[in-house]
DNA sequence: TAGACACCCTGAAGTAGCTATAGGGTCAAG
DNA sequence: CTTGACCCTATAGCTACTTCAGGGTGTCTA
């Protein structure tokens, strides 16, 4: 099948999958006659297998490494053990950075409940204090405010 | 003061400075007579209310608006209240989209309990499937599996 | 007076994972 | 013989920086 096909039934667009190939995540495929890309059933499961690890969302080089295990099935697994517990660890972490976030966002947003001057604005009078140094009502730590 | 101390005094870089100057976040500083950027206590400021609004996820165009308010202090503050209840929204949305990532993981690397061949192990089982385009552990719904 | 060192300058490239654009070739149908 | 759908390469753009190459400035010391 040509790249378009193999688009179509992945879901993802024609550039991304010269990029994955450019990337040396796909196989290169074969070319018929007129130059184009023709792929074989092989090469939709590696997509398929790079695009399901993607929705996971892993790099593209944790997905290589995956890739290799998929073609070395003797190998030991603790390698894919390994990338599955840093990617838990690193989506917990980004989990935990946006829930302060959050907090420090609804704190900030109660300051102002209706529409004014934004002179008056409790958000902009929070925002401007802490542009003086000031201590701020959206990072109420002791040293605070990055 | 120059620029070292600028960034020593706000706690980011030199080279961010000079990128949101490029940007136009930043006034353009006066130049002494050795061609180095000279700022005021003013430009302190607005680099610290920058960063202020940085370390609350904020994109650097919506920051830009909000340095349009403070230069405006008479305008409606309706503006800023939408670019926070954006940018809450925004991290709403991240933290969704993070939460099911998890589950799907936790599922995920439940499958492998102790080491063994890649071939045999219950996490390359289910991503092997999935890319034959079965039905995965960590996406159980009935359309899954993007 | 020469060298060392800290600081400053510009402009370009690199990061992740694509997406989009320019400028062209291939092929079947009408 | 032209239209349209598809394919090709190479390059730039996106975010928010960071890093690097190559060079200038200013002060202190030997
Ligand atoms: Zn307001
Ligand atoms: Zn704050
Ligand atoms: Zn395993
Ligand atoms: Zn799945």
């Amino acid at each position: 099948m040509r790249i378009g096909e193999l688009a179509r039934r992945t879901g993802c667009e024609v550039e991304t999958v010269r990029y994955y190939e450019k990337e040396g995540l796909l196989t290169i495929p074969q070319r018929d006659g007129s130059g184009y890309r023709s792929y074989t059933g092989q090469q939709l499961e590696e997509l398929q297998f790079i695009r399901h690890c993607r929705s996971l969302g892993m790099p593209l080089a944790e997905i290589k490494a995956l890739l290799r295990f998929r073609y070395h099935p003797q190998w030991d697994c603790a390698g894919v053990n390994a990338i599955l517990d840093t990617q838990i660890a690193r989506v917990q972490e980004q989990m935990r950075g946006l829930q302060s976030l959050l907090e420090q966002l609804h704190l900030l947003r109660m300051e102002c409940a209706h529409r004014q001057q934004a002179g008056e604005c409790g958000i902009m009078k929070n925002l401007n204090q802490a542009a003086k140094g000031e201590p701020c009502l959206c990072h109420p730590l002791p040293e605070g405010c990055a």
